[in-house]
DNA sequence: CTGTTAGCGCGTTCAC
DNA sequence: GTGAACGCGCTAACAG
């Protein structure tokens, strides 16, 4: 650690120069009785001065919390950079706690056993007083460690499968009706599905509200293939579902990537989007706007998603007992890329 | 804060485990003389055991450090969704720091007069051993403060602005050079420049080196427009070029998204990229590939600034006397959007 | 050489 | 309103 000539400012050097003691000091720091109306100001008026601040270290030791809470982000570094979940999410969360004097801990690694230690690590060396924790798989290895330690925590998924946790999840499932909806009133009678990895559990349900929407306005999913939400693996799934029969007239893709892989994958064919493809993308970004064409999306607010969890996870550090919420529904923008089904389907 | 039943482990634990002393723990735990190697390896058995790991409130407390660095990012909470920066940037600094058991700790604010506000709260709160800046300002207000407080820092931009702080530069002027060479290569004459907020540093320093690489070559910079890095402003930028006479024939844009603008400007004129007007982006992002057509940039690896920004860092914080240091200067990878100018210009 | 004791850093809180 | 103890890890001074 770099020597540091200035000091900072301390309970004790406010002390000194009110004459009075620490203690006092403290109280009246914290609004707390014991001290007159009249030392109390001269003591914030001391304070404010002299630009003082609580020591996060020793308010921590006091066990007093860190005014600290967690994110581990699993993903490969590089694909960071155009996820534009995280940094919208993110941006949220800073929002809210930035106010309450909080601050956000980060960590951005690509290996998942190592999410485990973090915490670990987080908890014992007593680094945050909260943890968000996203990505839910099912049975998630994670869920158990964080009960085990009882570090608060809010889990960004669905409230089923966050086993007892204070969940915010996003209402999937309605969106994913409004979809089928939408593509089943375009005439579309056989859709598909790029999905995202198995191992989520949002995965699993949007998979699940698709199918049981579509069967409830009868109309089928020919197809329904697994992404890593690459752009690739979005164009190479799209490949796949083109090559099958009998061939889908729109597909709901679970991301604006994969979506902008299967428009890629579409066209290597020939094949234009919406006239011979409809393409629906989930989870609305700059991205869609920018792509050609422009992307229909099913369209939440990512940064009001951060919003709530930061409010759950303050309320659960600062000893209230959080419910879990689920903010709106995600919306259906339509920007173009969605059609009539083609004559003949 | 919430009650947490599970005990965090302490030395006074282990030494209770070990029957030895709390000082002799510590002495073995950290490597120093004055315990026999036999206890030692005991007493380490024992802490592996049940996990112990510092308390980072007591090291910090101690003045050992906060084990923390800090990221303030100047922003609208909605444009660092579609940025790639700084998710590259804070992927590379992760993947340093998270090795040397660092954090990272972040701010996002919009309200560049709170950014001093925060750096002074989280040196007299000692949240923080260091911080990384951004978006270098001339006469950068931030400088002064991070000086005064002796807060080791590295800044992320050309080392003479840093006003002696270390400093972390990509070689712009070099990367400006090789741009502009390229477009008289290909016969163009008349360049347009649609540069970032004037207040940057790196603006000013694109700005000049490209005005200066254009003298050299014989041809000229005919348009030089500022936007603030967002889509509209670049077509409105580049539609404002585009009314000028004499109309230049190529535009080398700041950023990728003033680039889609430009595109969008042009075409909406009845103009073709590259066919009509060549376009370069500055700052390679996923998007460049995204767009139609795929956008020629100026590539540079932004993680791997972020690598280098916190290696410096860590090794100030640390005591040493990190060198500034400027990363591999950005090379122009061109993916079409760049032609021979049109005929008759 | 091996180990112990005591006190520090800073804010909080309890007994007086 | 005061004095003292506490939380936890580190280290200088001291003892066997």
């Amino acid at each position: 650690m770099a020597s540091r000539g200035v000091r900072r400012p301390t309970i004790a050097e406010i002390a000194e120069r009110t004459g009075v003691s620490a203690g006092a000091v403290s109280y009246a720091l914290n609004g707390r009785p014991g001290v007159s109306e009249e030392t109390r100001s001269r003591i914030l008026q001391v304070a404010r001065e002299i630009g003082w601040m609580p020591s996060a270290a020793a308010r921590a030791l006091r066990g007093g919390g860190t005014s600290t809470v967690g994110l581990v982000i699993t993903r490969e570094p590089a694909v960071l950079g155009i996820e534009p979940f995280f940094m919208a999410f993110v941006a949220g969360i800073e929002q809210v706690i930035s106010e309450e004097g909080y601050a956000l801990l980060l960590q951005v690694t690509a290996d998942p056993a190592r999410v485990l230690q973090t915490y670990r690590e987080w908890w014992s060396a007593n680094r945050v007083d909260g943890i968000f924790l996203t990505d839910l798989e099912r049975s998630d290895a994670r869920l158990g460690l964080l009960k085990e330690l009882e570090l608060p925590a809010v889990v960004v998924g669905d409230p089923a499968f966050a086993e007892g946790l204070c969940a915010v999840g996003s209402d999937d499932a309605g969106a994913a009706r409004a979809a089928v909806a939408k593509l089943a009133d375009l005439g579309h009678r056989r859709i598909a599905h790029l999905a995202g990895p198995d191992r989520f559990v949002h995965t699993r349900v949007r998979s699940e509200a698709i199918g049981a929407a579509a069967r409830e306005l009868g109309i089928e999913v020919v197809c329904e293939i697994h992404t890593d939400y690459s752009l690739d693996s979005g164009a190479r799934a799209c490949d796949r579902m083109l090559d099958a029969q009998p061939r889908a007239t729109a597909i709901i893709c679970d991301n604006d990537l994969t979506a902008v892989g299967a428009v890629r994958a579409a066209r290597s064919r020939d094949l234009q989007v919406p006239r011979d493809l409809s393409v629906l993308a989930w989870d609305d970004s700059p991205l869609c706007q920018l792509a050609e064409p422009p992307l229909s999306a099913l369209s939440r607010d990512v940064s009001a998603y951060g919003v709530a969890a930061a409010r759950a996870l303050l309320d659960l550090v600062k000893g209230g007992d959080a419910v879990g919420l689920t903010p709106s529904t995600a919306t259906l923008v339509d920007r173009g890329s969605l059609a009539q089904v083609p004559a003949g389907n």
